[in-house]
DNA sequence: CGCCAGGCGGGGG
DNA sequence: CCCCCGCCTGGC
């Protein structure tokens, strides 16, 4: 088991339903069942700690969980904003996990014109025939495959998992990974504007899944991932209109302005899902 | 049945 | 450069 200390009660719920991530989900105790690093694991709350069960692996969890940004410091930076003090209120533990570039890059491809729980099940479906079975608490489950292992399957296998039109892009993309068309590791040592650029390259991500892919693959704070529900959300909250988001953001968020979005996101989806 | 859901690619103006 | 259309699939 390992135990992480995230400074106060942790909130689950905050971390995993916040829209960034598709391979936790919460079981009927509360607690949440994930895959990640190869392994899969149990987060419960104890305390005002975070445990995991099923893993000794502290380095890579402690990482995942990104225990060394300050959140509370940017929190208070970002509530001298009265409408962000109000989302940060609301989902005051999120927080953006540390996930794997490719798994990201993927995950995102997918998420183009298309739901949660549909986004979770092709996923889903992916890890089941191309990743590798491990096995917890008497259940099985799956890793995130690595791009070999998708090239391997192919298209045809491919398409068995409905991603729809998505599955020749999954596949072009597995492919420009692994020929070294598109090199993960260049990418990460490059400025955000210059990886950016890089990961348009590939077939089936445009900005909004690039910005994802940055913001939650790279830890990359300095971008504003914007959607339908953003751009609806600050419409209504400030009246500013799609074109002018990215300027906006920059000025009044700064340059953690990504995590500004997590909370502006997770308030609003919930709130306007109330007045329907 | 039609519509659309946390975009994107491709084509035409 | 911008705008517009079609798109796999599943749910309503």
């Amino acid at each position: 088991m390992v135990e992480i200390d995230l400074g106060f009660a942790p909130n689950l719920e905050h971390i995993f339903e916040c829209g960034q991530c598709f391979r936790w989900n919460m079981q009927p105790d509360g607690s949440y069942i994930g895959v990640a690093g190869g392994e899969a694991v149990r987060a419960s709350v104890c305390g005002s700690k975070l445990t995991l069960d099923g893993t000794d692996n502290t380095e890579f969890w402690s990482n995942y969980f990104d225990t060394a940004f300050d959140y509370e410091g940017a929190k208070t930076k970002f509530s001298k904003d009265k409408i962000l003090k109000k989302c940060i209120e609301y989902g005051y533990g999120i927080r953006i996990l540390r996930q794997d570039l490719f798994e990201t890059i993927i995950s995102f491809i997918i998420s183009a014109n298309n739901n949660i729980p549909r986004i979770k099940k092709i996923i889903e479906n992916l890890c089941r025939i191309c990743g590798e079975r491990i096995e917890f608490d008497g259940n099985e489950y799956y890793t995130f495959p690595t791009a070999e292992a998708i090239v391997n399957a192919g298209l045809e296998k491919l398409s068995t998992i409905h991603a729809g039109y998505r599955d020749k892009y999954i596949l072009g993309a597995a492919q420009a990974v692994l020929n070294g068309d598109v090199n993960l590791n260049e990418i990460v040592a490059l400025p955000t504007d210059a990886a950016r650029r890089e990961l348009l390259k590939i077939i089936g991500v445009g900005p909004k899944v690039a910005d994802c892919v940055l913001l939650f693959g790279m830890s990359r704070f300095d971008v504003f991932p914007s959607d339908v529900w953003i751009k609806r959300i600050l419409d209504e909250a400030y009246n500013v209109p799609p074109k002018e988001i990215c300027e906006f953001a920059e000025n009044k968020f700064g340059k953690y302005r990504g995590l500004a979005q997590q909370y502006l996101f997770y308030y609003y989806r919930d709130n306007m899902k109330k007045l329907a």
